[in-house]
RNA sequence: GGCGCGUUGACGGAACGGUUACGUAGAGGUCUGCAAAACCUUUUAAAUGGGUUCGACUCCCAUACGUGCCUCCA
């Protein structure tokens, strides 16, 4: 099996190769808890979780850290930029920590309604000030870095390949700046590693600037970091000089991704990540997820228009994560239907019979054969770039032969082993949601079959209709009488 | 202003230089105690105009529209 992936470091497919044989090293850019994920948001985390799923699909073990910037996200309104955290504080009359704790909470609620995997490492920025500070007295050490009144910044000019990763035109990018920008920085490109509190003021969160980072001349301030630094240092710290694979949305590519490699080879003399995977954005009916439009549905939308968090999850597979793709309610509805109809083949689990077919029966039970053999051709779709239409086309197919069978002829080992398979993979929760149906229902059933036989339609018509409360559909194929939700 | 990306049938969304993607929805039909399902069919789907080619949705150029980054962003 080979693992493909598009990188963007080097702007082709290549075949995955870990450094150390067997483990990966997973870096993913994680939340600003400043305020709700929406829908844009947790596409990128289901994408990655997929990847995730997919390394440990093919035998990787998998050391993951997601950051939680909790702080040093500037916004750019003002010349003075803002602390995102400081600034969702005054909006909700709570300092900068109480609102991270409460966005941090609600990620991780969301996460786990998603079903994605959580990182063995879910790092905090704040939690990780002592190592920031290091990386950066080191990049100073090394001459990377000056200050000016409003903190200290990375000299993006001795850092020569700083343009390559994202192809950056750097003299067009001043001719282009609308905003302006602090006219002591060296080069438009010089980024901040730390930021002084401004005179006057006072922050929620903010650390002394230690001794060893300032000017000989200066006096003591306070400050806190730089949004890429916090990457960086986190990292660097957890998954040292040189990660496998660092993964973020398309939109970090020119600055956030590349300030953090400069910084980081700053530091280390080595390369900083091997695989660079970004996921496209998901536009809202047709345009772009925007405050301001306020079509940035969260979770807790969907779930009053009655959808699932697993029926959104299932929208976002259906399409590739390096394509731009378009969320609406009709297309969110038809993912869910597709996801019902999967529930549906999974419940005939319930209803079929631990097979007892020799090897011989196997091999020449057309249904059988193929039921064994997709697992494997799901997972080397997904190994095609995480190739998620097309395991789903694969699903598709399997499930439509199964619903084409005849119960008696289905292997039940085979069919839960696909089961088993799905939900690793694409986390859809196929078992877990497609349980088996009361005791009640099944003695109606029975009773309803022994009505049919003696052709006692009117009675065998209540019965369908009393297992209808109970929300089991029943349709009458040749041979069987297969259940259904009803719950569509 | 600079640098990119995209435009596939009602909707979502793939692959591929020559063969039905697939899903969801609608319509018609077959089958059937009834219902449901299943199965079959659903007209030239490829933004527009050129070009390359024996042949283009697939490659090249232009135009239109959309969208992204350059400023915080998944």
């Amino acid at each position: 099996m080979t693992l493909k992936f598009y990188n963007t470091l080097t702007g082709h497919t290549d075949e995955f190769v870990s450094q150390v044989s067997g483990k990966v090293s997973l870096y993913t850019c994680g939340p600003t808890v400043y305020d709700s994920p929406h829908v844009g948001n947790w596409a990128s985390y289901i994408y990655w979780d997929t990847l995730v799923r997919l390394l440990m699909v093919n035998e990787y073990e998998v050391k993951r850290v997601m950051n939680i910037t909790d702080v040093g996200h500037l916004t750019s309104d003002a010349d003075e930029g803002e602390d995102k955290l400081e600034k969702g504080a005054r909006r909700e009359h709570k300092t900068a920590w109480e609102v991270a704790k409460q966005y941090t909470d609600e990620f991780m609620e969301g996460m786990n309604e998603l079903n994605l995997i959580i990182p063995q490492y879910i790092t905090k920025a704040t939690d990780y000030i002592p190592d920031q500070l290091n990386l950066i007295k080191i990049l100073k050490d090394k001459g990377f870095t000056y200050q000016i009144d409003d903190g200290i910044y990375f000299e993006t000019s001795k850092f020569p390949s700083y343009a390559d990763f994202a192809h950056l035109d750097l003299e067009n990018l001043k001719a282009g700046a609308r905003v302006e920008y602090n006219p002591e920085k060296h080069s438009h490109s010089d980024f901040a590693l730390w930021k002084f509190t401004a005179i006057g003021a006072k922050r929620d969160m903010e650390w002394e600037t230690p001794r060893y980072l300032l000017d000989n001349d200066s006096e003591i301030k306070m400050g806190f970091p730089g949004w890429a630094v916090e990457c960086s240092a986190m990292a660097l710290t957890i998954l040292g000089s040189t990660i496998d694979i660092h993964t973020g949305g398309i939109d970090h590519i020119p600055v956030h991704h590349t300030n953090e490699i400069a910084q980081s080879e700053s530091v280390t003399g080595q390369k900083f990540c091997n695989y660079w995977l970004h996921n496209d954005h998901i536009k809202v009916n047709g345009t772009k997820i925007s405050k301001s439009i306020g079509n940035g549905y969260k979770l807790s939308d969907l779930k009053s228009k009655g959808f699932t968090p697993i029926d959104f999850r299932m929208f976002v597979l259906q399409g590739n994560y390096r394509n731009e793709s378009n969320f609406t309610f009709e297309g969110l509805q038809s993912a869910k239907n597709r996801l019902n109809n999967w529930r549906n083949i999974s419940a005939i689990r319930h209803q079929i019979n631990d097979t007892t077919e020799s090897e011989e029966e196997i091999n020449h039970n057309e249904t059988t054969v193929s039921l064994y053999a997709t697992p494997r051709a799901i997972i080397e779709a997904l190994d095609e770039d995480i190739g998620t239409p097309e395991a789903l086309r694969i699903i598709d197919e399997a499930f439509s032969r199964i619903t084409r069978t005849s119960l008696n002829k289905i292997n039940k080992k085979a069919l839960i082993q696909l089961l088993e398979l799905i939900d690793y993979t694409l986390g859809l929760k196929l078992i877990e949601n497609s349980p088996d149906i009361t005791d009640d229902a099944k003695r109606i059933i029975i009773e309803r079959n022994a009505a049919r036989s003696q052709q006692n339609w009117q009675k065998a018509d209540e019965l369908r209709d009393q297992l209808l409360k109970l929300g089991v559909l029943l349709r009458d194929t040749e041979k069987d009488s297969i259940w259904e939700y009803l719950d569509k």
